[in-house]
DNA sequence: GAAGTATTGTGTATTATTCACACGAAGTCA
DNA sequence: TGACTTCGTGTGAATAATACACAATACTTC
């Protein structure tokens, strides 16, 4: 079936640059695909894919995600769109870039399920993207470093239950800084968002670690009355 | 013409929240025009309109903002991208939200050039707007207002030359909340970024104000060292 | 079971930053 | 010359940020 309007129309797309973070590694990666279509064929690429007519940007970003990643149900957010005039080489597109975070978890589904090849690569080491999926990526690189230092999102790319010392690679390996660990222990705790559990990590001799978790009710309880969280 | 396509294709629209300062109220305003078609015939709307299939996002807020109010060369920064399937009655309409500040000097072009009615309103006291122009506007807002605390974007709202006392009243206003004037002239001093003209400010029967201005290269030299400007 | 090893968990002193606060100076007008 | 209005300035107290070192706990090995 053709559709035909009175002007030319730009199509409309979404990409997601998808967030991971390794607690083993301590090092910040990001989920591509390989193109198996031109152009850009056997290149690496951000998800996304074309705006259904009937259905939301965010709703679009979700099911892209699934259909080429197997992830769902993760943090998602808008970031930026981008729209020079030929950024595709076929004709006209506009793409509606999302960040999204996801916990370890969920990491193993993701390359798996899809027939598509999608791999997670180091942020500090990504090879040549298609498109101006380069570009897309440092934006979303940049928003993420300056969100995490003042809303509590990194608890979105761990486990439920986590460590201090795993919250504390993370902020270090996202911002790209040393952070001294009693200073960092004592400015989250002051927070009060974070909840100890009766358990334990237990890996490698030595002493084990006090295992804690995020409480997004109370996070939003505070945020209401114009609570701040900054690291 | 017609143009012809395999899939329905969303129409591309950009909407322009348009900030201005008044110094003498001492308020914040935001431009909008009257609507002279339907949907939303005469009611109040954001100025903005379809994006050219050759044109880049930024250009065609450019050039909608020049055809309905004759604002030209203002600070203008892409928002978020609004796109839930029924804002537009008429048939699917995704919108790139822009925000731009312009200074006082400029008002009085805005509303004289154009045919259509263009009227700025005080962000305090705006009548109902079409479509999802008030979600909109509540989001610049609060980008704004987020924005002015850590980038010295608020001179962009007011003439090249400025006293002290003005620009405390402008984060005041945008703020909602009273500063302390020796610590705001402590503050924004110390960044180094204001330079003293030999010119003073008089009006009225009291000392007359020093005048100011913005050094914006200063500020681009700092910025690359990773300086923040905080208020 | 004692010694070695690796990571967790904790407190204090020093230094910056933020905040609260009041009055003389410089102009106009009557 | 006195009344009025806004401009311009400094200090002390409170709070937040920073730098920094060692004992506690588990596992492993001999």
């Amino acid at each position: 079936m053709k559709h035909t309007y009175e002007y030319p129309r730009a199509a409309l797309t979404v990409d997601c640059v998808v967030f991971g973070f390794d607690s083993g590694q301590a090092e910040l990666q990001v989920l591509l695909i390989r193109r198996g279509l031109a152009p850009f064929k056997d290149h690496w690429a951000l998800p996304g894919g074309f705006v259904r007519v009937e259905e939301t940007l965010d709703d679009a970003a979700r099911r892209e995600l699934e259909e080429e990643t197997g992830l769902k149900d993760l943090f998602l957010e808008q970031l930026y769109t981008f729209g020079t005039v030929h950024r595709d080489p076929r004709e006209r597109v506009v793409s509606v870039a999302y960040y999204a975070l996801t916990k370890p978890a969920d990491h193993t589904t993701a390359a798996s399920t899809d027939a598509a090849e999608a791999r997670w690569f180091p942020v500090t080491d990504i090879p040549p993207l298609a498109f101006d999926h380069a570009e897309i990526f440092a934006t979303a690189l940049a928003r993420l470093r300056g969100k995490l230092t003042y809303q509590p999102v990194g608890f979105e790319l761990l486990p439920p239950k986590f460590t201090l010392t795993q919250l504390q690679r993370l902020y270090e390996s996202v911002l790209g800084t040393e952070i001294d660990k009693r200073n960092f222990r004592k400015k989250v705790l002051s927070y009060d968002l974070l909840i100890p559990l009766k358990e334990q990590h237990r890996e490698g001799p030595h002493r084990p670690a006090q295992l804690f978790r995020f409480d997004p009710m109370k996070y939003e309880r505070l945020k209401k009355k114009g609570f701040l969280f900054e690291i």
